[in-house]
DNA sequence: GACATATTTGGCTATTTGGCTAAATTACCA
DNA sequence: TGGTAATTTAGCCAAATAGCCAAATATGTC
């Protein structure tokens, strides 16, 4: 393959990457709602806040998300909001499958 | 949080975690052309047909591709067209990317 | 400058992933 | 039934990821 294709579908993978985790994937859903600061963001994840702060990290050098900086605050924001349209497909996905696995199902009764 | 919230994020997680890696991105485009069988998959991939195996399996469990069985042969199928829609707006990001990176560059002459 | 607050970074451990080789499985065919 | 081709599975190793805690950094305030 040429090497060139491959660096691209790389730069695509990583971006996948960073929306392959549930926990970034509830940032982004929070973030389309609204530009948010980490505490804020920390206390609905959960989880420790440098956790979350990593997190962040990789969700902004994707490009997913950027940040600005108010006094000692990080107001992140979601800088691709076509990346919500994903979930539409997802959920067919989902739905799809979970049919399909009804369908195995049901040949049991 | 609620965990039934949670458990849906972790199965879009699975999903977009399928489509993190170069050569199941590969293989997706390759079959958004027509089916294939592994053997024609292996080749494109040019990797181990052992390991091209275990990619097709993760997009099949995940629900974005199937396969039907024809004889020994094992020929795969894009389920969920619907993923190459993504690949729009992936462009964007990147581009996104790339373009600020410019500007951080130009600022260096 | 000393202190408080918000966030990031570094270091550690446990787990997962991706690749390979070799062995097993499946289905066709003589 | 024995052989062959196509594919999957198992086992192993190296590298990457995710989580936490503790330490470092940055900014505002007294």
């Amino acid at each position: 393959m040429e090497k060139e294709r491959f660096k691209l579908l790389e730069e695509r993978a990583k971006i996948f990457k960073a929306l392959a985790h549930p926990t970034r994937l509830l940032i982004v859903e929070e973030l389309s709602q609204r530009k948010q600061c980490v505490c804020e963001i920390t206390d609905k994840v959960g989880a420790d806040i440098s956790t979350v702060s990593k997190h962040l990290s990789i969700l902004r050098n994707s490009g997913i998300i950027d940040d600005e900086k108010h006094g000692t605050m990080m107001i992140y924001n979601l800088r691709m909001p076509c990346v919500l349209n994903f979930f539409e497909c997802i959920e067919k996905v989902i739905i799809d499958r979970a049919e399909s696995q009804m369908k195995i199902a049901q040949c049991c009764k």
